[in-house]
DNA sequence: AATGGCCATGTAAACGCTATCACCTGTCCT
DNA sequence: AGGACAGGTGATAGCGTTTACATGGCCATT
């Protein structure tokens, strides 16, 4: 089940099996046609580990996402993959759930890996995975989080553009209550996403907004609305911090006999493929996936390779996407 | 960044400095301190490739899917990681897409990276595949396909009564004109999907059926429901082979303005946490994709252990969840 | 004081590849 | 005829670990 045993049946030296697994054209046809059939005889599958090992080499890249289970991480792990593959490169990934011990594990896990690249797409990370991962040598992309640095690349989306879209749309179709529901990971005193929201909604004379956070799923969106309607004055639009939650809330309101968007406007942000498919259709701010992914391969597979790619951050600007969950505000 | 650096640093053997990592408890513990020291200070990463090919075991189960969009896979992914971390496994996902080169590639690639256990969660494999499972002597689950084997354990669903429960159901409700909407996994002359739904469908009087199928995601559903609507008789009721497919099928049903339950019923498949968070709430089958998970576990860390778990092949029979999509035929 | 054990550690041989270099044939030149 | 050269192949030294096996203290036993 090894090289040294392809290469007694072959007749040949290790060395030349090795050539032909690696397509090294040098091998003469008749010869290349003896280990392959030794290769295929003995069902022999070469071992990765001891390639790479060898090789020192990966031809593999690492993905770390913080919740696989929203679709917008997929789609991005998806072009990523489909891009990466076409380079004759792996991908593996890896899931965190949004705990910060499993971040952890995963980085090392894919240090230790010795990937070629890795992305990182998460919504927190702490100062000193940082600095590890800058000291592995390994080019690293983060989306969303972090600032660049020796072998790290950036990619952001202007979340600030997209909910500035949101809420003048809102202001302008008469809306003055206003709920946000966000999602776990951005608690915290001053947050990168409900931050922006804030910043908003203080711009415009008599807006006001209340929040509430929950998981980052369908049942949190539906317990984060809940949470909404049962504290305080019932607000005239709820802006999500994702599609999926919208969905969630959309649930709670329907159970609850709100009508959307009759008595309650929401929106979504991502535009991930759900939102054109649930109902009503949700209003929301679409996120360049695919964009992102590639951005990703290049800039991971442009640096294991030769020059650097482009800039060290890049920014994208999201557009708004009009559907059916937004309205006039009620009496309006 | 190797053993030997930290080995030196540390003034021990490389040996010791494996027996620290590897917890052997065999360690003074001030030289442990020492190595743990020097391990830190130079931010040493184990290459996990080495130690792969020096122990000869891997700690890793690999998992191949089908279609990582559709929530299923995902469900029986986080359960067998869940499961798998807390035995101190990692798992890698391979994601095919239904692309049967692709599912070769990642058998390979499985193989090539010498996993402890694989777990083969896919709708089609060939008799060619399974022989190269077999032989590799690696402990394989197969949900939904293949044999049981000397190696090879199998999960599967006993999708015909599920599929029996819907059309009995649907039948007593008065229907008999029905859809079915596949993905195209699924086709070819006798199927393992379609083949139920017919046989089901002949066992009554007067019930008619025809079949529809496109790719296994949202816009498929749509689209192989607008296929059904425009070809021939209208049905009464629409059965998808799954719930994604369906709250396909919902939104070109809804964007045509055919009501749902009161003109047409729609039935999914999988119970999938959407199918309570669409519109209206779709009657289905729930699948615990949760035991699927702790089963394949299970198996593959016993069998990579000592004993054999159970047998070698196990049968889950679905339950019928009612809700919201489905309702008596029209004018009944 | 010599013997035996047990702990803690070091030495070095795998593990299965890749890659460098050396070697051997022939060809083709001069 | 004698080299230079190139294409094809073999030998072998790593790659970074783990894991016998060997070694050396040190204490308890006789």
């Amino acid at each position: 089940m090894n090289l040294e045993q392809v290469a007694r049946r072959a007749k040949v030296s290790t060395a030349t099996v090795s050539r032909v697994l690696n397509n090294a054209s040098v091998v003469k046809t008749s010869t290349r046609a003896r280990v392959v059939k030794a290769i295929e005889e003995l069902k022999y599958h070469p071992n990765l580990h001891a390639r790479n090992l060898a090789g020192g080499k990966s031809r593999t890249i690492g993905m770390i996402v913080s919740n696989m289970e929203n679709p917008f991480f997929f789609d991005i792990y998806k072009t990523v993959e489909s891009d990466a593959h076409v380079a004759g490169f792996e991908v593996v990934m890896a899931n965190t759930d949004y705990r910060s011990e499993q971040l952890v594990a995963s980085i090392r896990l894919m240090i230790g890996r010795r990937v070629a690249g890795l992305a990182a797409v998460v919504s927190e990370m702490e100062p000193a995975l940082i600095e590890e991962l800058t000291d592995s040598g390994i080019p690293v992309v983060f989306y969303d989080v972090g600032t660049p640095r020796q072998n790290i690349t950036n990619i952001r989306v202007d979340y600030r553009r997209g909910i500035d879209k949101i809420i003048d749309y809102l202001y302008s179709l008469g809306h003055r209550k206003l709920g946000f529901v966000g999602h776990h990971a951005m608690l915290g005193p001053i947050n990168e996403r409900v931050k922006p929201v804030l910043d908003a909604v203080a711009r415009y004379p008599g807006l006001e907004v209340r929040t509430a956070a929950d998981a980052d799923t369908l049942d949190g969106g539906r317990l984060a609305a809940r949470a909404l309607l049962l504290s305080g004055e019932q607000p005239t639009a709820i802006v999500c911090v994702n599609d999926i939650m919208a969905v969630g809330a959309l649930r709670e309101l329907r159970e609850r006999g709100i009508r959307v968007p009759q008595d309650v406007s929401v929106t979504g942000f991502d535009n991930v493929k759900l939102s054109e498919f649930c109902y009503p259709a949700l209003t929301t701010v679409h996120i360049p996936r695919d964009t992102i992914g590639h951005l990703i391969c290049d800039t991971l597979l442009a640096k294991s390779g030769k020059t650097a790619v482009a800039d060290h951050e890049m920014v994208i600007d999201p557009e708004f996407v009009l559907r059916d969950s937004t309205g006039p505000a009620p009496g309006r």
